[in-house]
DNA sequence: ATAAAATAATAGTAATACTATTATATTTGC
DNA sequence: GCAAATATAATAGTATTACTATTATTTTAT
């Protein structure tokens, strides 16, 4: 995509920074090193140490930004849920069909995601393989019931609305439109790391599951 | 149920832990604390330290048993997965119907745990809540291929393959069954989260999302 | 040019996830 | 019933991590 809106921001819910990353050059560089490093190594195996050193800084700058390793996670998972949002949301805007619309938006969410020139500082597709091995991290703890009352997960629960709300305009009569809208939304993701590493049990192999996903809710909502 | 199998044995694959856990008192009880620590505090917040101490016993001697943390999960994820799958085969051993038969194993797998008196020393419900919250964990690491070529993973790939049996001889035409299986496992689970955590996006809130399930296999497969 | 703010450097701490070693029970074979 | 083998317990130690705190230096704004 050609990068035609060079002053658009994804928002992510402010309590998950100390400081706005996107304010500075080296809250910048942090974001596309941790996207880098988390990629490549995995959440758990990143330390903010490390990090700061590859940037030329330092650990205690860059917990100036975020309070832990934790949040920098929710961070990076919150604007790839946003910048999701809104290709959805751009991507269907001028269909009027709402049953073409909820096509285009399954096939956007569980489409390979390819780079987005508006954002230079980010890597959709190295974030986006971040979100098939750690989104799950980001909620599965102790503390999901406080972090989600602070708004921190408010970017994905958005995304998995605008779904729903397309599945109502296309069958209004079906009875589970949220159930259906979070289950979409979890099996892209869960299909593309099973393609990744468990081929045995999908037949998702050799392409994306939006074929698989297509099929699947043509069918539930007819 | 009632315990009428009492010699009766879930398989574990034996790469997952140093010393057989079921082969002394101290396994047994190492097992059924740390069902419990996890369930209570979460994976990441247990330490065999703590675990050793609570069973009158201490670090090292857990460490005999288990490799690591990691490996502990594990264990208890396959044993679940085993379970399971012998819950599915013996409850839907007697019935011919393919589509009852589908219907059955999809009520089995979703539907809220309670406590199999088979196994004395293992807390069902309790374990099934550590899979809702931590079996993702289990495979969500830089170590999954290295893992699966062990065989680390067999229960849960068992369990999927077994569910593609049911669907393809409930509907031989429908091009995914294997992908439509993993998707049920995981929605079950995923559901049973949302509705505990985040139940403005799922429609499962007052019961389990057995009717949702049920509703979408159906409409898929037919 | 000065004050304010941002960043870097350094040091330190408590907790963790182990490993290693030795001592003491307990079980098993004969 | 005793010795050998095995299982368990106790203790100590290490490298790493996830932070916190403090001070020094640089950059920016006025």
């Amino acid at each position: 995509m050609d990068s035609l809106l060079s002053n658009l921001r994804i928002t992510v819910p402010d309590c998950l920074y100390l400081k706005d990353p996107e304010s500075s050059v080296l809250g910048k560089k942090i974001i596309a090193q941790s996207i880098r490093e988390i990629d490549a190594l995995g959440i758990e195996n990143i330390t903010f140490k490390k990090l700061g050193e590859t940037i030329g800084s330092n650990e205690s700058s860059v917990y100036r930004y975020f309070e832990n390793k934790h949040r920098l996670l929710m961070y990076l998972c919150s604007w790839y849920w946003g910048w999701m949002e809104y290709q959805v949301v751009l991507q269907c805007y001028s269909i009027n069909d709402p049953k073409e619309k909820l096509d285009k938006a399954v096939r956007v969410i569980s489409k390979k995601v390819v780079k987005d020139s508006n954002f230079t500082f980010i890597d959709e597709p190295a974030l986006s393989r971040i979100i098939i091995n750690e989104n799950a991290k980001s909620f599965l703890t102790k503390k999901v019931d406080e972090e989600n009352d602070e708004g921190a997960f408010s970017s994905y629960k958005r995304l998995v609305m605008r779904l729903n709300d397309f599945i109502k305009e296309a069958a209004p009569e079906y009875p589970y439109p949220k159930s259906l809208a979070s289950t979409i939304i979890e099996t892209a993701q869960h299909q593309h790391f099973l393609r990744g590493h468990f081929e045995s049990i999908t037949e998702n192999v050799d392409e994306a599951p939006t074929n698989y996903l297509t099929n699947l809710i043509h069918k539930v909502i007819q």
